[in-house]
DNA sequence: CAGATCATGTAACCTGTTACATGATTTC
DNA sequence: GAAATCATGTAACAGGTTACATGATCTG
């Protein structure tokens, strides 16, 4: 695959739990091939810019093998909404408020991504390419993704009920 | 407060969502200081070093009042763990369940944190100072961390039970 | 007597984002 | 005729971590 290639398997599977920029990418593959791990061969076109293929090599197989079995520590979590929560009592009610349900709203639509389009996605996957093993864990991934929106909208929805049923003076 | 102070209450309220090291705490201040948000006097002590104690301004309660209701984008989500599982397929078996009942523990310990010790802490901080409403916002901030484990932890579960299931030469 | 606590910082480094640069072809 | 697509990068900046530096007092 070439740096561009990967950018598109980016923005279409993994992206929405990490991703990378192209100005990332490009220095990175130049690492894991002075490293190793990846040799390159140029493509040359003639009505497009030429193409920097990149094939994975043994020791970069091994290196990925090692990585994916190799502990990790949970994801900080790092949410100024949370912040902005936490000192809620700072806001008058309707502000807090205001802001709890943009956050509603923008996780619903979240939701309603994964549900549609990612689904589909992670459907043709398995289709194109007959990776069915693969596709159990794709979809796992898509699960999280729902239940951690899930979790946020249940989260706003009480978390209104509680502010609104707030005395305005306490 | 000074810088000292502060760290301290970092790690013992918003420190689950937010951190920061000494280090990015005293030169921020100063350019807080700088930009007129805060004041700074010296407090000279004998048998210790000195303490620097900042105290907001009203240009700074302005900028604060400011940026808590401003509008917040959803906090993009990077975990490596979720690669991992999305490389699943990758690995036996054995190694991917032994990666999920990793997290799956981890998970269960962080539950268990935010229910016994930040449970108490928040209790303690709303008796020691009679801040009911502000309560209210850290209880909420709380039962996010909670929920946000749970999520985790029945995930772990559930994808544990579907890999124990699946076809071995799938 | 070793390590934690109090209290301040600086410098180097790592990761990731934004902006800049190039240029032909294809699509609306 | 403008904007997107293909395809490569570099440079500057922002945010955050780790390591280094100092030094007295208190705790186990």
């Amino acid at each position: 695959m070439t740096g561009y290639d990967l950018k598109q398997h980016f923005d279409h599977s993994i992206y929405y739990f990490w991703n990378a920029k192209l100005s990332q990418i490009y220095p990175t593959l130049n690492q894991m091939r002075e490293g190793g791990w990846l040799t390159m061969e140029v493509d040359y076109q003639e009505d497009r810019p030429n193409r920097k293929v990149y094939h994975i090599t043994e020791a970069g197989r091994g290196e990925l093998h090692r990585w994916l079995q190799e502990p990790v520590d949970m994801a900080p979590v790092r949410d100024a909404f949370l912040i902005k929560i936490f000192f809620g009592g700072k806001l008058e009610k309707e502000e807090i408020l205001a802001q709890i349900r943009r956050y509603l709203m923008l996780h619903q639509e979240q939701l309603a991504a994964y549900q549609e389009i990612v689904q589909q996605a992670v459907q043709q996957n398995v289709e194109a390419t007959g990776m069915v093993r693969e596709g159990v864990f794709w979809g796992l991934t898509l699960e999280m993704g729902i239940r951690y929106e899930q979790g946020w909208i249940e989260w706003c929805e009480e978390a209104i009920e509680k502010i609104e049923a707030m005395d305005d003076d306490q």
